[in-house]
DNA sequence: CATGGTGGCGCTCATATGAGCACCGTGTCA
DNA sequence: TGACACGGTGCTCATATGAGCGCCACCATG
């Protein structure tokens, strides 16, 4: 008798399609083929080692539940969605992340939580998409831009967020980077604003873009001048979220030019429970990982490319 | 909170990447996870349910073991070997399934069996891809058949296999078909023809192709004249193998052409062990599924398209 | 012929797992 | 307001499973 035939290769086969195909207990097929439960595991085993069998985690719709699941693990996210978008044009991969993100927040938030919102495209388009939410109030975490393509501001974004939900929403009426740290500050002790800003203190979770520090990657760094772009460059900065900017390890700075921008304070930013980044496009990578790397976020909905990058090593 | 969102999926995701692809107990995942065991085998139900996880039994080589367990379990069958033959002619499609033939009886056999071999095409193939074999007695089960393209004989298919084994080799000669019962009769008189014939009655593994009965289809009938075609068509034959004629339920026949061969008695024939047959084309679905309903055969060497015939209801 | 190596097999016993049940918070309806 | 159904949860206990071990047949040497 010679091993490792066809026979042997069948029965392995025939093994482990009882187990896995008709999941029956190896007791089960044990008893059926006449042979020892231990000779199933091997069996077993061998079909497993040899690479008779072959599992898959199937993508689900525009959901990539495996990269999802490999980047939740891998970056120990609280949540990560990763959608598959078939090379569209950027405004159709925005709409879908927005899509997937809103009902990310609608399965994730609970009556009672607070939900904090900053200026960001991709927060816009995720509130477009919103469909319903559990009563929870609505915080503005940053000041306004008005962009010529879009015709909606952070207060409208808070608005529509708490109107789906039945809850309060908290906004100020102040643009997101003013001229001067005085004005700022005199911005800042408007009763409105200073309460609307002490109102982030409760907030519990909040979704948010993440920016690149460099020409056309952040809203923010393109409203700065040359000089500021710069200095903050030579500061460190490599990406920011909801105004706050940190270095390439995630770690939060401070830099001169903050005190001019309507926004809350990376301490602030750190109280919260949970911060999901909506982001899409490779070459977001080193600031989404730095973000990562310094637990700035806990939460990630992102395109498959940004994905594949934060995963390859 | 709203159930059955992306978190919900990504979730079932992350365990079932876990369990299946990198094979932690559900104890261990659960302690990861922070949830309770329960949580995570209902977790991993339903992701099976939903279709997240895809689990199959991959091809090897050309063996298309998933059909082979397939076939193996609907018929109850001792062995069953599929050929993945990418579409070639008869003879590459012959020429491979005598080499999965050749492997699988090298396999099967034990010291002390002894084999019983008659002419057929797909037989001869088999023995042409032997290598080597357990000891084993080798007993021609058939007259010889001479045709023009074949320059072997059963006494020749015989011969080479008791030498690859090392065994005694039982031949005689004979025709397969004989001009009259008288003729067969004295033929069988001949004690050399006798004492082969008896040897067939020791045989334990034997051989075989399955003959459909119909012009093209079966050695034996292209050998007889239109009459006995007909006759034997009428007499419900719908295949033969190793010279044994049977009905579509696979029940032995007799016929009265049967005394004119020189072959094993249907008797003798249901005393093996294991009847391997090796049979290509979905054409000869009709004779193989008799046969196996029978239970002539216990044994299964075929190509994809036929294995598919077999299978279907 | 003795000797030791090797691989396949099935056992024991601790652990993992599944079936079924009880519990709890929630929503619904009278 | 109370009664009740329901989905989701984790428990108990019987069963299935895995790790490791010893047995035995086989084989290749000295």
């Amino acid at each position: 008798m010679i091993d490792e035939g066809p026979a042997e290769l069948v029965l392995q086969a025939a093994v482990a399609r009882r187990h896995y195909l008709q999941n029956r207990s190896k007791v089960e097929i044990a008893d059926e083929l006449g042979i020892s439960r231990f000779k199933v595991a091997r069996l077993l085993e061998a079909a497993r080692e040899r690479g008779l069998v072959r599992i898959e985690i199937v993508r689900q719709g525009a959901l990539d539940v495996d990269l999802s699941a490999q980047l939740q693990e891998r970056y120990g996210l609280g949540h990560a969605v990763v959608v598959e978008t078939a090379d569209q044009d950027a405004g159709a991969v925005r709409a879908q992340l927005g899509r997937a993100a809103a009902d990310l927040l609608a399965e994730v938030l609970t009556d009672g939580d607070v939900l904090g919102l900053p200026w960001s495209r991709n927060v816009h388009a995720m509130v477009g998409a919103l469909a319903r939410l559990p009563r929870t109030e609505v915080v503005q975490l940053t000041g306004a831009i008005a962009l010529p393509d879009f015709d909606s501001s952070a207060v409208d974004i808070v608005r529509r967020a708490a109107r789906l939900s039945g809850g309060r929403a908290h906004v100020f009426y102040a643009p997101f980077v003013l001229d001067t740290k005085a004005s700022a500050d005199a911005l800042r002790r408007q009763p409105a604003v200073s309460q609307g800003l002490e109102a982030a203190a409760r907030v519990t979770h909040a979704v948010v873009g993440i920016g690149l520090w460099a020409p056309g990657e952040s809203t923010i760094h393109d409203l700065l001048d040359a000089d500021e772009q710069a200095e903050l460059t030579r500061a460190g900065v490599v990406g920011e979220l909801a105004g706050v900017f940190f270095d390439k390890s995630g770690k939060p700075l401070r830099p001169k030019v903050a005190a001019r921008l309507m926004t809350i304070d990376p301490q602030v930013l750190s109280g919260f429970r949970e911060v999901i980044a909506v982001v899409s496009g490779e070459a977001k990578a080193p600031a989404v990982k730095a973000a990562l790397e310094g637990g700035l976020v806990q939460g990630l909905v992102v395109d498959a490319p940004l994905a594949q990058v934060l995963l390859a090593d």
